[in-house]
DNA sequence: AGTGGTTTCGAACGGTGTTCGTGAATGACG
DNA sequence: CGTCATTCACGAACACCGTTCGAAACCACT
C-alpha cells in the first residue's frame, strides 16, 4: 500500500554518533511543523479562547512543541496574525458583479464579512489596521471593487468606499468582540443576547438618570441610544454608507 | 514665610513603634499621589511613547513611585484608560446647534475629534470599544445628538449616527496611529508625510504588479486605492456618512 | 503620645513576545 | 553504509506585562 517510509534515530555520546534506521516500524512520532499546521492550531485556539488566548506559548503547547519552534516558520506574532486573517478571508466568496444590484451586493458582502468575524472570535482585533496584501484579503478587495465599478460608481469613490466600509465592519466586529470577551471574563451570563440586553438596560438607566438640565438630549433619547442589537446597527451603518455612496459618487468623478 | 511643616519618621520592630518628629528639616520628600497626577503622567507618557508605552510599571517609574501605589488611586489599567480618554474628551468643545447648518456642524465636530486623537497619540486604541459614561465623553455625545435632533434628523437615526460616526472616527485614528507607531519603531523616516508617501508608493507598486488576469480591478485602479492622505479619506467618509444620514433619516422616523 | 486609617511600595506571581545556543533529525553524496 | 552540512526542534533565558500581598510609613485626631 503506502510507500516504504524510513525513520532514523540519532544518538550522541561525546564525539560518537550512532544512527539507527528503521523501515517505518513505528511511524514518525511527531508530525513535522508547518505553517499550515500552525495557522490551523492558531485558529482553533482563537475560536475557543479569543484573541488573547492565542499566545506563542499556548500555541506551542497546543501543538505539543516548544515556543521557539514556531519562530522557524513564522517571523513573529504579527505575521501569524496576518496569516490567520488571510486564511479566514479565503472562506468568504464574493459574487459576480450584477450591475443592476450593486448596492445590495455590497451590503451582502459586508454582512458576510461581519458573519465571518463572528465565526472566528478575536479576529477583528487582529485585522484592525491590516492592509490586505495577500491572496485572501485581495480577493475580497477585488470583488468589492468590481461590484462598485461595474455598478457605475466613480473609481475614486469606489476605492475609498472599499477601504472605509471594510474598516467600518471591522470596527463593529471589534467592538462586539470586546463585549463578548467581557462577558466571557465576567461569566455572569451564558447567553450573549441576554447579556447585551442587560448592558443596554443598565446603560439606559444610567443615561436616564443623568442631570436632565445638562444632558437634555441624552436623557430624553436614552431609549434610542441603547436601542438595537449589533445586526440592526450594522444594517443602519450599511444603509448610511451605501446611501451616501449613491449620493456622493459623482462628486468624486473628476478625482 | 511658609507655615511650619512637621515631618514624622516611623520605625517598627514587631509591636513596638518608634516615631521621630522633625520640624521641617527637609521638606516633604515626595508629593502625594493623586488621580490627577497619575492621569497627567499617563497622558504625557502616551504622547511620548504611544499606547503601548504606557504600562503600570513605566507610569510608576515616571512618577518615581512603585507600581502598587497606582492601584490605590486607580482600579486597574482599564479604568486608567477611561480616565485618560475622558480627560481628552473634555478638551473638545461642541458648538451650539445651528439647525440651518447641522450637516457641516457634525462634520466639524468629527474633524475635531480626529484632531484630538492626533494630538494624543495612542488614545484611539484606548478609546476603541469604550462607551461614554463619564462627563467628558457624554458632553460630546450630548452635543452631537443635539445638532442632529435640532437639525431635524429622526431620533433613532440620530442616536445610531452618533454611535457609528464616533466609531468611524476612532477607527480612522486607530489605523493612523498604528502606522505612525510602525514608523516610530522602524525609524527609517523622520517625517510622517514622507513615510506615508513611501508606503503608498510601495503599496501601489505591489498592487500594480499583481497578476492582472485574477485582479483586474485592483491592478487597474491601484492609483485610486492608494490615493489620498488621512484627511482626504476622513473627509470622504464624513461625506458618505452625512449624505447617507440625509438620505436615510426619514426611513427610521417610525423607529 | 497613642492610635486608627490611609497611602506607599518592594517583592512576588503568573503571564507575554522573542532570542540564543545546543543538539537531534534529515538529505545528499561518496 | 559512512560522512557531512543543513535544517529543524526546543529548553532556557531575557525583558517585559498587569496585578496582589503584606508590611512599612505617614496623617489626622484624640
Amino acid at each position: 500500500m503506502g510507500a516504504v517510509e524510513k525513520r532514523t534515530k540519532t544518538f550522541r555520546a561525546g564525539p560518537v554518533r550512532i544512527r539507527v534506521t528503521t523501515d517505518d516500524a513505528a511511524a514518525r512520532p511527531k508530525e513535522r511543523l508547518t505553517r499550515e499546521r500552525i495557522v490551523d492550531a492558531a485558529m482553533d485556539l482563537m475560536a475557543e479562547k479569543g484573541y488573547d488566548g492565542v499566545s506563542m506559548r499556548s500555541l506551542a503547547r497546543a501543538l505539543d512543541t516548544g515556543q521557539a519552534s514556531l519562530y522557524a516558520h513564522v517571523a513573529n506574532k504579527e505575521e501569524l496574525d496576518q496569516l490567520v486573517i488571510d486564511r479566514i478571508c479565503s472562506e468568504l466568496d464574493v459574487p459576480e458583479p450584477d450591475p443592476e444590484n450593486w448596492a445590495e451586493q455590497l451590503k451582502q458582502v459586508l454582512r458576510d464579512c461581519l458573519e465571518l468575524y463572528r465565526a472566528h472570535p478575536g479576529t477583528a482585533r487582529a485585522a484592525m489596521g491590516m492592509i490586505p496584501t495577500q491572496e485572501g484579503g485581495l480577493r475580497i478587495a477585488e470583488g468589492m471593487l468590481a461590484i462598485c465599478i461595474r455598478g457605475g460608481v466613480s473609481p475614486q469613490a469606489a476605492a475609498w468606499f472599499c477601504d472605509i466600509a471594510a474598516l467600518f465592519v471591522c470596527a463593529v466586529a471589534y467592538e462586539e468582540q470586546i463585549w463578548t470577551q467581557r462577558m466571557v471574563d465576567g461569566a455572569g451570563h451564558d447567553d450573549l443576547h441576554e447579556f447585551h440586553e442587560d448592558v443596554d438596560g443598565q446603560l439606559m438607566a444610567a443615561f436616564g438618570q443623568l442631570p436632565a438640565d445638562r444632558f437634555p438630549f441624552v436623557t430624553g433619547y436614552a431609549r434610542e441610544l441603547t436601542a438595537g442589537d449589533g445586526d440592526e446597527r450594522l444594517e443602519f451603518g450599511l444603509d448610511l454608507l451605501v446611501s451616501g455612496l449613491e449620493a456622493a459618487s459623482e462628486r468624486y468623478r473628476d478625482r
